[in-house]
DNA sequence: CGGACAAGCTGA
DNA sequence: CAGCTTGTCCGG
């Protein structure tokens, strides 16, 4: 009698059992299939996830149901690989790599027509092409913002016979570049079935990592330093990561493209880096507005900003402030300095009557670095009165962009709106980010990577410098000599790379290291019983340290979980 | 996870 | 001590 194990889709259950293959259903069932079992008296959802199992002497139940088709042995095991990588239950990754609905049967795959490899003509593809001969670990594309990724896109297709993954951050580009890849003769998948099916193309966000396709070709992930890469929900997977190692488990090249790859990325990948020319061309105009000087009291609207306001021309202003989070910045009450932290140089707060980083938990007294006075005030923006502001400012209607991602974006030349609006408008000749501060200093580790990110995003909507009819990014601060402004000024982020790298090496941080944090209530027990080093982030959170992620999750994976619930999340992003 | 069963608490 | 809550164990 054949027996297969099965992982029931019960997260908190993790543990696999064996059932009989009824006779007859032999040919439906193989690792990856979807089926109801009988355990313990009732009925759950699972996943067969080895077959031919050695019959214990204990005995067996046959399967309940064969409920539908699901991800192949391979991607099996690759979410058994990220369940490690990430220390998370192997259920959530499994329902990522599976189907929504119940997949009985496969359409069949479409005709090869204009999967050719394009002559490499231009220096993106010449790069792109190039890169596809490297296996092992992913080359990353070094390119400017404004830059057409559909060469580099064209150069992985045409260039292999297996199937192609791209990845992209979100499922409005998906759809865009499934269109425009239709237009070209290419069909690329829009589903789980056609996917399976052996479609030669698979686009798709953060969850196509786990498609359920063959042995890939080549894997493309575009804009490769994207936060939607990374899941939310645990276990916080980066799908750019997974891409990566199953391209180097099916022997496959993997092209990683970002115009601001994060310190980790150049570390880990083969970079290659566009010419200085393109470089620079690529990156948007950036007019950066110094605010040491201004009153902390006064509004968020420079002068030198109204004038640029007032100067557009047919097209859309867009003025960015961020709200996303409690990230509070305090300044000196006496001279205006912003108060951050001797050793990582982000933002600080007060804590017990002292002066805390939340970066890297550095502390001191409650005094300004620059001028010793004691007095502190809180800058906040009254986020209500800034559209009000604007449009007095400037005499014309300002909508507010916020709300759901799908709702339509208000038809006025003037917007005001979190970063996201930079998400829902594609173009635009001026985005102003009124006070970039919050984002430069903001309490995370990857702080200085998000805020050089967001320029670069803003540069999309504008265009690059060189591009007829450019626009310009605006950006006031108390802080014009950043390294990520000068990066962003130069069109090199190379120069914030080094100094970011730099910062991390003298502070042990990633990618130097590799960090995972523990939360809830049995954070502190699991964090004795791990035996590695680490520090408590506050009262029921802990930051352990490994020097690599062999030993750090090796660690996490072979510690046995305490009674209370612990939650880990490796490579955390907030401190 | 969720059912089974045991131990603990409460009030008459 | 019935009736209820809370804790612990376990599944093929």
């Amino acid at each position: 009698m054949r027996v297969v194990r099965v992982l029931p889709d019960l997260a908190a259950l993790g543990r696999p059992f064996d059932y009989e293959v009824p006779a007859g259903w032999e040919a439906d069932v193989g690792v990856g299939t979807r089926v109801r079992i009988s355990l313990n008296g009732r009925r759950v959802g699972g996943w067969v996830v080895e077959d031919d199992v050695d019959p214990t002497e204990r005995e067996t139940k046959p399967l309940a149901k064969v409920t539908g088709m699901g991800p192949p042995a391979p991607v099996i095991a690759l979410a058994e690989w990220a369940a490690w990588r990430w220390a998370g239950p192997l259920t959530a990754l499994l329902t990522v790599a599976s189907p929504e609905r119940a997949i009985k049967g496969l359409p069949r795959p479409p005709q090869r027509t204009g999967l050719a490899r394009p002559a490499a003509g231009d220096e993106i593809g010449l790069h792109a092409s190039a890169a596809l001969a490297d296996v092992g670990r992913p080359t990353l594309l070094r390119i400017p913002p404004a830059t057409d990724l559909i060469a580099v896109v064209e150069q992985a297709i045409g260039g292999t016979a297996g199937p192609v993954l791209v990845l992209v951050p979100n499922v409005g580009w998906a759809d865009r570049l499934r269109a425009r890849l239709q237009r070209r003769g290419i069909p690329a998948a829009t589903s789980w079935a056609e996917a399976a099916a052996g479609w030669p193309v698979v686009v798709g966000s953060r969850g196509a990592a786990f498609s359920p396709m063959g042995r890939l070709g080549a894997a493309v992930v575009l804009d490769a330093h994207d936060e939607s890469y990374r899941e939310e929900r645990s276990p916080h997977f980066d799908a750019s990561l997974v891409v990566a190692e199953r391209a180097a488990r099916d022997g496959a090249p993997c092209l990683f493209t970002s115009a601001t790859p994060t310190v980790v990325q150049v570390t880990n990948c083969r970079v290659v880096e566009s010419s200085r020319d393109l470089g620079r061309s690529g990156w948007p105009m950036l007019h950066v507005i110094d605010r040491r000087g201004a009153d902390p009291r006064t509004g968020l609207y420079s002068e030198d900003l109204v004038r640029v306001a007032r100067g557009v021309g047919r097209g859309r202003f867009i003025a960015v402030l961020n709200r996303r989070g409690r990230g509070r910045l305090l300044a000196c009450a006496s001279c205006g300095e912003l108060v951050r932290c001797e050793r990582c140089g982000r933002s600080m707060s007060e804590h017990e009557g002292r002066l805390r980083c939340g970066a890297c938990a550095a502390e001191r007294p409650v005094v300004c670095a620059a001028c010793g006075h004691t007095r502190l005030k809180v800058l906040r923006v009254g986020v209500a009165r800034v559209r009000e502001e604007l449009a007095a400012l400037l005499g014309v209607e300002v909508a507010e962009v916020s709300g759901p991602d799908d709702a339509p974006v208000p038809d006025t030349q003037v917007l005001v709106g979190t970063e996201a609006v930079l998400h829902r408008v594609r173009r635009a000749e001026v985005v102003a980010f009124l006070d970039f501060d919050m984002h430069l200093l903001a309490p995370r580790l990857s702080a200085g990577e998000e805020a050089l990110a967001l320029l670069a995003r803003a540069g999309r909507l504008v265009g690059g410098r060189a591009a007829a009819g450019a626009g310009l990014v605006v950006v006031q601060t108390r802080l014009p000599d950043h390294e990520v402004l000068t990066a962003a000024t130069a069109g090199n982020p190379g120069t914030f790379l080094d100094h970011e790298l730099a910062l991390r090496r003298e502070l042990s941080l990633p990618p130097n290291t590799a960090l995972a944090e523990l939360s809830g209530p049995g954070s502190a027990e699991f964090f004795v019983a791990l035996g590695i080093p680490g520090a408590p982030i506050d009262d029921d959170r802990w930051m352990v340290r490994a020097a690599d992620h062999q030993e750090l999750c090796d660690r996490l994976a072979a510690t046995p979980r305490p009674r209370e619930r612990v939650r880990v999340k490796v490579d955390p992003t907030g401190l």
